[in-house]
DNA sequence: AAAGTAACCAACCGCCTCTGT
DNA sequence: CACAGAGGCGGTTGGTTACTT
């Protein structure tokens, strides 16, 4: 027989998350930090699972997300890794930031394996081979130019921890832990974004679901009203909940802009990061076992010879 | 306009790994 | 050292949306 399941099927909902939902989770984790998964569902009064709840935090509240649009830069980047690395999604994505494990999972299945089984047709018909190889050549030297980028930010991180120890390091920035009264706001705001998008479809998919207070007319006012109106629902944690949310929307995310909170990102990019935590393990370590994975391919030399060049730079 | 098909993606399932006892 | 439980991960599914006929 096999393990029993990881939580009660009885009474555990399924199926796709509600707004409401999501306020909760993102605020229980607010307050009380991500980890320890087994409790929430029951902290919370949620009817999911524990394993339910980290993959909805992990793959959608979690702050600084970017969903869609995957850029021509990314796309290689996946392409690459996953050349080096295989079907190691949760690796990939430690080095694009924004994305997570299950979003790179179903680009690469619906968009990528496509293109790049298009290509691999055309260049099978094509009498030159070698381009291949000169582009693969230049992904290395990409490669390198990450990490080098990478090793960088993670010393300028560690070299502003040990000089300001008040100052969090970057990875600290960008996780909801039970300190998070010190983390910056703008953390939580993110998450506060995402369940703004969450509701502005929601209410334009179910315009009953939440009429109470929704001004349709007026988007912002309408998300607005509608944590109101849950803020007065019969649950009155809910209501706690909602205000609080409230707060962060109007007070603190209006003060952060999508590119400065990019800017954050950017100055680790490409910094290997890990999902829950987001405790970066050294670089070193990271690095040593990217090359370690790559070594049996023959690439371990080409990328400890490769200096980082000039004309690499551009390339980004 | 309706039906059929393809594409997309959120979420689930089950196995594996890690950690605490 | 062995075991159990929790978390992490990758594969897969199923519902929804977009597109085509």
């Amino acid at each position: 027989m096999g393990r029993p399941p990881c939580c009660d099927t009885v009474g555990v909902k399924k199926g796709p998350w509600t707004p409401e939902e999501d306020i909760i989770l993102v605020s229980y984790i607010q307050e009380q930090g991500a980890g320890n998964w087994r409790s929430v569902p029951s902290n919370t009064g949620l009817l999911r699972c524990s394993k339910s709840c980290r993959l909805r935090w992990t793959n959608y509240l979690r702050p600084g997300i970017k969903r869609g649009n995957f850029t021509e830069h990314e796309e290689k980047m996946i392409i690459h890794l996953q050349e080096l690395l295989g079907n190691r999604w949760a690796a990939i994505a430690s080095y694009l930031p924004h994305r997570t494990d299950n979003d790179i999972k179903n680009y690469w299945n619906t968009h990528l394996k496509k293109k790049l089984h298009k290509q691999k047709g055309q260049e099978d018909l094509s009498t030159h081979d070698h381009s291949s190889t000169i582009s693969k050549g230049q992904w290395e030297k990409r490669l390198q130019t990450d990490i080098h980028m990478a090793k960088q930010a993670l010393c300028e991180a560690l070299c502003i921890e040990k000089s300001d120890p008040k100052t969090p390091p970057d990875s600290e920035i960008y996780s909801v832990t039970s300190q998070c009264k010190t983390v910056p706001s703008s953390t939580y705001a993110s998450s506060a974004e995402n369940i703004a998008r969450l509701l502005e479809n929601w209410t334009k998919k179910s315009p009953n679901s939440c009429q109470a207070g929704v001004n349709e007319s007026n988007h912002s006012a309408s998300l607005n009203n509608h944590h109101l109106s849950m803020g007065s629902s019969s649950s009155p944690s809910e209501g706690t909940i909602c205000t609080r949310l409230l707060s962060f929307n109007s007070s603190n995310y209006s003060d952060i802009s999508q590119s400065e909170e990019d800017a954050k990102f950017d100055a680790a990019n490409f910094t290997p990061q890990t999902h829950e935590q987001e405790t970066q393990m050294p670089f070193t370590m990271l690095e040593k076992w990217l090359f370690d994975d790559a070594a049996p391919h023959g690439q371990e030399g080409d990328f400890m010879d490769l200096a980082l060049e000039e004309t690499t730079v551009h390339l980004f």
